[in-house]
DNA sequence: AGCGGTCGTTAGGGATGCGTCAAGATCGGT
DNA sequence: ACCGATCTTGACGCATCCCTAACGACCGCT
């Protein structure tokens, strides 16, 4: 399992050697240049790992590491050029793991990389099957299954909402998140999509899709799989 | 509910000077001076954070990392004065979170602190969930559930102001910190709108509406959430 | 006793959010 | 180029929630 990263900076050179090292050393590389780029794939790639540089032209630092806080748990370490302290504890209050400041070694960043990813590990070894009353959802091979046994067909979409939910089964999941995670955080206000797709989800996995038993609105916050 | 930290050093003087700022920032803190002490501290003790110095008279750093590490995943922060890269990395690669070079800033170390505090807290979070006699609140899955064990349900506001109070719970909260929050810094002599919803918050969750006993009004004050 | 201030309670109108349906638009495979 | 599946987009009715205003109760103060 090859460690993916996304590297954010606005200097084609460093990103370009980082990249580098970074592939040399077994990690897959994606990279972006602004602070929106980065929301946009971070969304779209699900990256193990952020690398950001705070000083972007288009946000702040701080506004990218919030934003992507706002859905994801991602790990992320901020490497900067600033040297003031008011800046680190701003990023690492604001939600980053760590801070290095620029020049430094290759090594190191290694090193804290793997510290990184080791604490964010696995804590997604839930059990892969969820089984209900009325259907079973199998994680890992992406099917569902009617209280009949036959093959319940969903759409990608469907598909993509579904696994969110079900991954933090009984847990509320903002709006915000979901369409962020699934159409990109530019669609932050789409809530229409939501209302299409959670309503096609009942119509194939509910008993009863008029009064949902099992896909929760918690209106003007989110969604919830209840089992 | 407190942070306990445990320092290790070897210095008697810095061991104070640690202590008595983190104890002002209101950490619980036990001290050790070998790699033997800290060792049998953090079994007996378990800290919900170790600081450690690497120069240790008894017993090699990195021998403390990996015999913590066999059994806990408590974070550890090495505090150390070595410069040497290797160290760094040697320390890192064998289960330490972060590692600071002496001298640091004390508020850097904090907001280190707080990172990794945050990051540990699990998803199964002890402090996440907060049980009373007569309901208990789940606030990373954003559930109330009744004594009976239905689900409560409430709106976005009183979540807001509800999770305020717990997040808090036992301190006043001002009227003018819970309207600055949720409605906006212009909202702030608005004290109807608290009333209107404390008084919905209780009918929810009081067994006894008319006599609060969980959710008090200070008068003149704030409110405050006693559990 | 009278009075001003703060708090609790209630109810209703307006705004917002949600579910539903259906019609284009887009994509992918034959 | 066609066709089915899937994704977007808009419109409508309906439920819910937010805000507001009014009234009464309970203090401390003069």
């Amino acid at each position: 399992m090859t460690t993916r990263v996304l590297v954010v900076d606005d200097d084609a050179h460093i990103l370009r050697a980082i990249r580098i090292h970074l592939t040399a050393c077994g990690y897959a590389v994606r990279t972006a240049q602004t602070g929106r780029a980065a929301l946009r794939a971070s969304a779209a790639e699900h990256p193990d790992l952020v690398l950001l540089d705070l000083g972007l032209p288009d946000l702040d630092g701080t506004a990218v590491i919030a934003e992507l806080r706002s859905w994801s748990t991602v790990p992320i370490i901020v490497l900067s050029a600033r040297t003031d302290g008011a800046d680190k504890i701003n990023a690492l209050d604001t939600g980053a793991d760590d801070y290095l400041t620029k020049p430094f070694s290759m090594p190191e960043l290694l090193a804290r990389m793997r510290a990184a990813v080791r604490r964010s590990g696995s804590p997604t070894d839930r059990d892969m099957v969820v089984a209900t009353m009325d259907f079973s959802i199998d994680l890992a091979a992406k099917k569902v299954l009617s209280r009949t046994g036959e093959q319940v067909h969903l759409t990608p979409t469907e598909w993509a909402i579904l696994e969110i939910l079900v991954r933090d089964r009984g847990a509320l999941v903002s709006q915000r998140r979901l369409l962020s995670e699934i159409w990109g955080p530019t669609y932050r206000t789409e809530t229409n999509y939501l209302r299409v797709y959670l309503a096609q989800l009942r119509r194939k996995l509910e008993p009863e899709p008029a009064r949902p038993r099992y896909l929760i609105t918690e209106p003007g916050m989110g969604y919830r799989f209840q089992d």
